[in-house]
RNA sequence: GGGGCCGUAGGGUAGCUUGGUCCAUCCUUCAUGCUUGGGGUGCAUGAGACCUGAGUUCAAAUCUCAGCGGCCCCA
């Protein structure tokens, strides 16, 4: 009966090996987002998620903030506007939302909820871009879009309602420095997610792959722990496509109108879906002390009344809160292992417990989340130690992921070699880069061409397993979400 | 886009095949009291549910249809 009553308390937590469930059941749980709002691929943010999501959201903020400007436009595009660029609307017309009426009254021009936001800014670009000296314009807003995606939908992964777009759009003067504006849209972005302890890969979107209007289009991918990648941020070289349809021209340095250059770049909450994602386990949500709402709780361990070990607790709490550490310190009515397990859900990265023994000693009791390492340390340094120790969890948690993402890069030389190991994460192949073959290459093997990664491990000595070519690219395949 | 499965308290479930024995089972949760306290303490009392609509029937959680919502597989 006892052993029992362990297992279906144990099982409140579906393991982390069956991704897909426990993935709904964490974010329920351990109150990220309540998924019972009753309209299909919409969610709600809970407070306790809200809280991450801000703190998440304030890094890419940070980093952004330095040459960047936040604005923010209307979230309703008239249809004269939203139809003027041909690609663009190919791409996203089965997707979008209709504002038909105002009241009881048909509306004369039907207004879009935007699904992206290039068409809500470019028509004010062009009244704000006038000359060379006005360029580079960097704005970026965080808004919420607007997809009708008749797949399934997903909490934070795929939405109706995408809550927490950002969206960066830059004009420039030359196409070079657009595209330097596009290298350094990913450098960001993999700043970002080295701050979230997150692991990931860019490259570039095949050609048949590419963002609605772009020019090219640069991805950033993670691997979840079901073996399929998850692209958390994408930069576009926009070139002058929308520059044209749009009239975005500049006066140049011999006063000739030249159309403007521009790129577009965005991160959305799939961010916040591969944190939880990577970093959970078995007992529920990791976090990085940064981005943890909780930084860290304090438990007395009571015997009978204590004002010796509750006085000391307090003492402590008091002392982290006045370093801006976030405490909590938890004299709830309830046993100790109740109270393990609730914070560790909450993923809340040390717990410091001071009982009778450490007391004796002038000790604490610190316990890390993301190892679950347990050592004594005396009171005296709790500060210092607990500092100490926020630093070693987000690198640790870093290399973790690192190692687990390595170890799932298959090095493969025929198509069904990549088969055989996409189940199991990402395949790398000799590619010729051409469309023909590639197209042919993810027929064969049903799965994505992410691209050609930059850097070593988008090169390689091969031959394309469909022309026979010899080719120095590797392209990486895998399962998308 | 095609196919399959499913919807019962806040969460997880039993009951549905063969309609009545169901003012609906069990676990968890929540409330109150006592007890307990270094990994989910125990006891007592109490609270809380058949997705929506239409239909069949003397009778629907159970059968039929539609809607809404969820999950899985294939393209």
């Amino acid at each position: 009966m006892a052993e029992k009553r362990t297992e279906e308390k144990k099982a409140v937590l579906p393991a982390k090996s069956n991704f897909s469930e426990w993935y709904n059941e964490l974010l329920q749980i351990a109150e990220i987002m309540d998924v019972r709002y009753p309209v299909k691929g919409l969610y709600v943010w809970f407070p306790f998620g809200f809280d991450v999501r801000k703190r998440t959201y304030a890094i890419i903020r940070e980093l952004l903030d330095k040459d960047h400007k936040e604005a923010l436009f209307p979230l309703l595009i008239p249809e004269t506007e939203f139809m003027k660029e041909a690609e663009h609307i190919k791409g996203f017309e089965n997707e979008v939302y209709w504002v038909t009426h105002g009241g009881k009254n048909e509306l004369d021009v039907k207004l879009a909820l935007r699904p992206t936001s290039e068409t809500a800014i470019y028509p004010m670009y062009k009244v704000w871009v006038r000359s060379h000296a006005d360029l580079p314009i960097k704005i970026y807003q965080i808004v919420n879009t607007f997809r009708y995606e008749t797949k399934h939908t997903r909490p934070l992964i795929r939405l109706r309602e995408i809550t927490s777009f950002k969206e960066a759009h830059t004009v420039h003067a030359t196409w070079d420095e657009a595209a330097e504006q596009v290298k350094e849209a990913t450098r960001i972005y993999q700043e970002f997610y080295r701050r979230l302890a997150i692991p990931t890969i860019v490259s570039k979107r095949p050609e048949w792959d590419k963002f609605p209007g772009a020019d090219y289009t640069m991805a950033v991918d993670t691997l979840m722990p079901d073996g399929k990648t998850l692209q958390i941020g994408t930069a576009h070289h926009l070139g002058n496509n929308f520059a044209k349809t749009f009239d975005i021209k500049y006066e140049d340095l011999k006063g000739e109108q030249q159309y403007a250059q521009q790129t577009c770049y965005g991160i959305s909450e799939r961010s916040i879906a591969a944190l939880i994602s990577i970093h959970g386990d078995d007992k529920g949500l990791v976090f990085p002390p940064e981005v943890a709402p909780i930084q860290l709780v304090v438990i007395p361990i009571l015997f009978g009344k204590s004002d010796e070990i509750t006085g000391a607790c307090r003492d402590v709490a008091d002392r982290l809160k006045a370093e801006g550490i976030r405490v909590e310190l938890d004299e709830s009515d309830e046993r100790p292992g109740a109270k393990y397990y609730r914070w560790e859900m909450k993923g809340v990265p040390l717990r410091v417990e001071i009982g009778p023994r450490d007391l004796k000693n002038n000790a604490a009791t610190i316990v890390r989340r993301d190892s679950g390492s347990k050592e004594t340390v005396p009171l005296d340094n709790i500060v210092e130690e607990v500092k100490k120790r926020f630093e070693d969890i987000r690198k640790s948690m870093f290399e973790k992921a690192q190692r687990q993402l390595k170890e799932r890069i298959f090095n493969c030389n025929t198509l069904d070699d990549v088969k055989n190991k996409i189940p199991d994460g990402i395949a790398r192949i000799p590619w010729c880069g051409g469309r023909e073959c590639g197209l042919a290459m993810e027929e064969a093997v049903g799965a994505g061409i992410l691209g050609i990664p930059e850097g070593e491990s988008g090169r390689g000595n091969g031959v394309c397993p469909m022309c026979n070519k010899e080719t120095g690219n590797m392209a990486i395949m895998a399962k998308t979400y």
